[in-house]
DNA sequence: TTCTCATATATTGTCGACAATTAAGGGGCT
DNA sequence: AGCCCCTTAATTGTCGACAATATATGAGAA
């Protein structure tokens, strides 16, 4: 899989990321098959560069592939959503927790720094906000955590999942000044040291934002 | 990636099921380079299907790839260990948290008995109850969360390296029986419908068990 | 008509060969 | 001797073709 910081290198890396962009904001639509010549075609690679990359979205969750019939890409249900959020909310209630205890006091600064400036950013434009802000805020409070393994289960695991949610069914509203100062108590018990509390404001944080997504979603996907 | 029920179709499902069994019971060795024809050879397959299982490997976590160099199985080092352990107790606990709520009462009762078999599997032959009853127990819990999404990240991203320590380390001693104590409250609470405390007990113990694997790993690893 | 079965088509799965990149070895220079 | 560069070998990345499987089509019988 693809590391946080490292570029992609090989055409199968672009492939990917270039299919998974393209699948997360909807160019490719939600529930369409995904044929593999027919791809090798649209990015000019090898129906084995195709073939790699379909593979990769399938273990983070972006595609469903069933033997010998083909890849879909998934359905954005509110079920889906619902387990999704709640996956979310548990490890980045555990990322807060250890940012908590291992980030610097720097980085702290520096997050605090951030928040600063999203509030600036939050007068004068709230889309921007939404879009770069909190998966800023989010992405840092990840690597706080200082766990290899977590990180890579988040990013690489369900996190372009999340922002195809976010992109897709799109996050503005009355939503975002609360979200704003949610993470400002956040970062107020990292600074404090407060593990338990971080744990526990993230948690809430992300419960309430799925409440708030769910809720552009129709009920009639529920069982999907 | 391989659904929980559906067995394997394809070779490439088989060769990665055959590897990954290979490399969690210590066949292949922790940090030894996954060399492509020579697998390929060695599982009389083409190298196409190795390059998918090595894929899928990376994808939880079992061996790490770099561009244009190679894939090698993880070493199994304490940091490393810690690390995982934090992302499984936090997935753990959300899904005894939900089992609590999601079970029902007949499939709580078959948990239940389940204990009673282990506690005479116990009497008799403590190994087996921490070779399968363990696996069994967390495995019930995870399905009784009901949460496809918490399944997949669990089952498929990060429970066969689990295993790998556990295979590799040797689970057995003092701890086997206080683990079996340790499962029937967390079943308790579930039996109450108390999701709180089901998801604390579960952490608790899966904490412990952390504690318990990494005194078997020497320190030196520490910083690997 | 409607169902079943056989045939045909399309799509995925697998393979061996070639290209690109990295690692290794050897010769020459300071 | 030690270091650098060039050549060579080994390994991974990519490709197109073939095989196997699933889906779609259509003919025939009840």
């Amino acid at each position: 899989m693809l590391k946080i910081e490292e570029k992609p290198i090989t055409t199968a890396d672009k492939t990917f990321v270039q299919l998974r962009q393209d699948i997360v904001e909807g160019l490719i639509l939600q529930g369409s098959k995904l044929n593999e010549v027919e791809l090798a075609a649209n990015y000019e690679v090898s129906r084995a560069v195709i073939r790699e990359a379909i593979n990769r979205l399938e273990a983070c969750h972006i595609v469903e592939r069933r033997s010998n019939v083909g890849a879909r890409v998934v359905t954005l249900s509110r079920k889906r959503l619902v387990e999704l959020y709640q996956v979310r909310e548990s490890l980045e209630g555990m990322a807060a927790r250890l940012a908590a205890t291992n980030m610097s006091d720097s980085e702290i600064a520096e997050l605090e720094q951030l928040l600063n400036t999203h509030l600036q950013g939050l007068k004068d434009n709230e889309d921007y906000y939404q879009e770069a802000g909190d998966v800023d805020f989010h992405y840092r409070i990840m690597l706080g955590s200082k766990n290899s393994q977590l990180i890579s289960v988040l990013f690489d695991g369900i996190y372009h999942l999340i922002r195809m949610y976010r992109v897709q069914l799109g996050m503005s509203g009355p939503r975002v000044s609360t979200a704003f100062d949610e993470h400002q108590q956040i970062v107020k018990a990292i600074a404090n040291r407060d593990p338990e509390l971080a744990e526990i404001l993230m948690r809430r944080h992300i419960a309430v934002t799925q409440q708030s997504l769910s809720k552009k979603l129709s009920s009639e996907n529920s069982d999907a």
